[in-house]
DNA sequence: GCCGTTATGTAACCTAAGTTACAAAACGGT
DNA sequence: ACCGTTTTGTAACTTAGGTTACATAACGGC
């Protein structure tokens, strides 16, 4: 075997990730993920690799987190209209509390030049379909709990309309818009899934 | 007086403002602008100023543009259900129609680090403003003519929800979507809207 | 036709970026 | 205790970034 590594990896996975979604790819230097890791860059990229690597891997570690944190609950087999509610208000809460916003990693990434490289573009592809998917099954487990009435076709339309909003929240809650902005597309989005 | 210039003044902005929407700020270079301008960079310093300026002259140039082209309808007197129709369905077809698709200028800087600057977040807030008014017009005179029937409360939610699905169709555009699930997010909204 | 003023072209500057060489140090198996 | 392997630290390298000096050229008013 050979020498053993000194740092924490999932910190330093973590620091990195949370670097990347503050500051996008191109606007990250390879400076800041030293100082923000604690590390220099030659356990960077032995560690990790590359520039490109690193964000690939803070994609993978972002999209984990935010799948566990956000989407699991959509996607449980006991998921329905308040879960829906629930992550909505989450999101139109963190624009407001957190400074500066974050949004998304994933939706600020894919604004970037970087979303036209593979690796990258499969990440983004993936979580998008993963979180239309949840809400899908949210709907589903809605309508076969009697909450809603929903056939297949309307719960397309359904589910694509509350990927819309949920990415608008995304962009627009770091773009720094009033919190009560975004409560607003909430409460219209709720409304008509009621309707 | 002096030296006359010897460029086409508009033809200059509109390649810059290209550039910028479609690469953005951070990731556009000097070299860059100078091959899509066909001017050197002094001439680019002396006539407009730095990159910064340069930017917010882009933005100026776009917003300008993308008013007159796509709010005017909204924002006239006669405007109504369908003028907004025609702009959701004419966002969701840019994104499957132009290659590579560009989304929004303003909403793709409204992501990057220089949405922290003062004259650029001034006119992000502005122009998101104009496009909330935009829709906040065109239901008013809808409603005025009885297409729809909206009390002001009402009109401020579904005013901010067509915020938000314009916004979403501007970002999932430029991140590759395909188009009918951009459609099926208009159809959906436009369903809500009529219900 | 001179002169201040402004535009142009060349080229340099200075900093920062991402990446990599090289030597030294720490580890485990034998 | 040696040895191959991998980590670490320093520092350099190479390129590209945005910006600016300087000399030259074109213009209009007097």
């Amino acid at each position: 075997m050979a020498r053993q590594i000194e740092y924490d990896r999932q910190k330093v996975q973590q620091s990195l990730t949370d670097l990347f979604w503050q500051k996008g790819f191109a606007e990250t230097s390879l400076a800041e993920l030293e100082a923000a890791s604690g590390l220099n860059r030659r356990q960077l990229y032995n560690g990790i690799g590359d520039k490109h690597a690193m964000f690939v891997a803070a994609l993978d570690t972002f999209t984990e987190q935010a799948g566990r944190q956000f989407l699991a609950a959509l996607e449980s087999k006991d998921a329905g209209l308040g879960d829906i509610e629930a992550l909505l208000r989450l999101f139109a809460l963190a624009a407001s509390t957190d400074s500066p916003p974050r949004g998304c990693l994933v939706c600020t990434a894919s604004q970037e030049e970087i979303a036209g490289d593979g690796a990258v573009s499969g990440r983004i592809d993936a979580y998008f379909s993963r979180i239309r998917a949840a809400y899908r099954n949210a709907l589903q487990r809605a309508t076969d709990r009697g909450e809603l009435k929903l056939d297949a076709a309307a719960a397309d339309l359904r589910t694509d309309a509350l990927f819309g909003v949920h990415v608008a929240l995304c962009v627009l809650g770091r773009a720094g818009r009033p919190g009560d902005e975004l409560n607003r597309m909430v409460d219209q989005a709720l409304k008509d899934l009621r309707a």
